[in-house]
DNA sequence: CTCAATGCAAACGCTTTGCAGCGAC
DNA sequence: GTCGCTGCAAAGCGTTTGCATTGAG
């Protein structure tokens, strides 16, 4: 068993939990989700899961993707001037590095960032929900092209 | 001269600067983020101006905060799941915590933060153009309400 | 007097929704 | 066979834009 089925098998299993029917369409974007590497937006999914089920409508893919996330087994980032872009939860926490120039998008961890911020909330008597931390970059001068 | 005739005077140098015209519209716009302590919407600008310009539209309150924007004198914020928020950007350099809750925005600065994120960035060969850290949080029990 | 700015209404891009027919269970 | 899901088309929401008119300079 590849590790693509086993996100498939985890993404699969959220939506039986959620008491759902598992369509062909449905089918079609857990796998494509779930061997997704990089962070796709909603027409994009659709392209992908297209190539098993010809015709599979945006709203389908929408309507999928909100019952994902809802589940907790996807995530939804609304990065700056794109549509909404999808991964897949199961890898550990991280945040986001977005190339100004190409779109590429990056993911990086940082320990000492997160403590950071659980102690500004804290200090004000708050707990942290979740949080968004987003760094826009361009790639510097005389750096590795 | 008081700390918002200050403020009001900044941005519309700035308008000016970009030989644009001072009109009435522009005007009350202009003072109406000069005295705002929160984070308005557009609309709620647009009310606010209209206490001075009856019937001010809101395209005019939208095409005058994206000059100002691109002034580089007003901030415009994206959280989630609300209108864009706007304030002037004459204070220093801070994020945001937004109370799931309540909707409240409260602002705070790490020093700290931004230096390992710079540190992130650096790392990887790229460097920082903006970025964005937005902390979704929520009053924890027995904290002072 | 001129040309930029306004208000209106229409278009925009992304996303959600109502509905009649379809298909997973 | 049931009832949840689909595709379609239409609506939603925040924001932008085309255009004829108005008003700042």
């Amino acid at each position: 068993m590849t590790e693509i089925d086993r996100r498939t098998e985890n993404l699969t299993s959220a939506l039986r939990r959620a008491g759902v029917r598992i369509t062909r369409q449905r089918a079609a974007l857990l796998s494509v989700l779930a061997e997704a590497e990089d962070h796709p937006e909603a027409v994009e999914l659709q392209r992908r899961a297209e190539d098993v089920v010809p015709g599979i409508s945006l709203s389908t893919v929408y309507r999928t993707l909100t019952e994902l996330e809802a589940q907790g087994v996807i995530l939804r980032h609304q990065f700056e001037g794109t549509p909404a872009r999808f991964e897949h939860s199961e890898t550990h926490h991280h945040d986001h590095m977005i190339d100004v120039d190409t779109g590429e998008v990056m993911e990086f961890a940082n320990e000492r960032i997160e403590k950071l911020q659980a102690e500004v909330a804290e200090a004000l008597g708050y707990e942290i929900v979740h949080h968004r931390l987003e760094l826009y970059v361009r790639k510097k001068a005389g750096g590795a092209e």
